[in-house]
DNA sequence: AGAGAAAATGTGATAAGGTAACATTGCTGT
DNA sequence: ACAGCAATGTTACCTTATCACATTTTCTCT
């Protein structure tokens, strides 16, 4: 068979254990090149910001993102988590999630996806789905309006298979 | 006049012009059947919200409603219109459009749909689209992740039909 | 009708998220 | 070196959202 290459880490990662030392790595790594390649800098802010985002599988607030840069020394003002995280979005490195209004890390730097959202509302992982089918189901569904999307948020909030045995005994 | 009753009415009005004042009062009366049938109380405050919101087809923040509300004599602290705003949502008679922080009045309350929003950039409209496809195709990508889905946020930004000729112009 | 419980509202305070504006630093090219 | 521009630091401020608690209204049951 096809032997897959490393070339669709998010869906080996998502809500699966694994290494994510070289899961975080890889993907700082596959950034740094895709930033080069588009011939953008990648300062040391905006490179702290990232590797800070891909401790965990989840998405961070931008104040929270702001204490870590701030605990390396660097500004702790608003504007300077807000500007590295705005640089990163902008340039396909990171997601904004904005059920969460907070950032993710992108898994896949540089390769012009869609991104659809998965958020576990019980253990917080957000994992990053390829969903081709979903945007063209919507750009469908704006067609027959005329309308002409240009951006376009799709996240879904539930359970990931890990917490889905056991989250609802609670109630 | 009793013209429309079994009609779709997001799909006759979504950035098409319209008789809006009858638009919004069906609307508005819908709602009110939906929540009597639910066995929920429509009180003064929240059929004021619904009614601003309903005044146009585009999303308002919730300061904006409070401002409202508070000029028609009603508390003017923030909770007064969130409190509104929330039964509302949750009651299945407005939505929470995340992309611009605001709420938009429910085109088809009590119809137990999946809302997929268009908001034009320019004009600010926005429109609820019937959109079974992009959900089932989400729900798809989320099972092949094992994920269970609870709620969904589907928004695309761009032009509505309006809009799309002329707007880019000024760049 | 009247007591008690539950739902809804009023209000003050504060948390959390986000931006504007301007001074300063540092890189880039000539 | 020096002009020009990108990036950063910093101050101040704005918008959005929630908490906590007192008061009123409405519901429920006797
Ligand atoms: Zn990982
Ligand atoms: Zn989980
Ligand atoms: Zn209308
Ligand atoms: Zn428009």
């Amino acid at each position: 068979m096809v032997k897959q290459r490393d070339t669709k880490p998010s869906a080996k990662t998502a809500f699966v254990t694994h290494d994510h030392e070289g899961c975080a790595a890889g993907t700082l790594h596959r950034a740094q090149e895709a930033a080069r390649e588009k011939g953008v800098r990648m300062t040391p802010v905006r490179q702290r910001a990232l590797e800070i985002l891909l401790e965990e599988h989840r998405a961070m607030g931008a104040y929270e993102v702001l204490d870590r840069l701030a605990a390396d020394g660097f500004g702790n003002q608003p504007p300077v988590a807000y500007r590295a995280l705005e640089f990163l979005v902008e340039n396909g490195l990171a997601h904004r999630v904005r059920r969460l209004n907070a950032f993710a890390a992108c898994m896949r730097p540089g390769e012009d996806h869609a991104p659809v959202f998965l958020i576990c509302r019980a253990c917080g992982e957000v994992a990053e789905a390829g969903a081709d089918e979903v945007r063209s189901a919507l750009l469908d569904a704006a067609a027959r309006h005329n309308f002409t999307v240009e951006r376009a948020t799709v996240e879904a909030l539930g359970l990931c298979p890990r917490c889905v045995d056991g989250a609802e005994v609670v109630a």
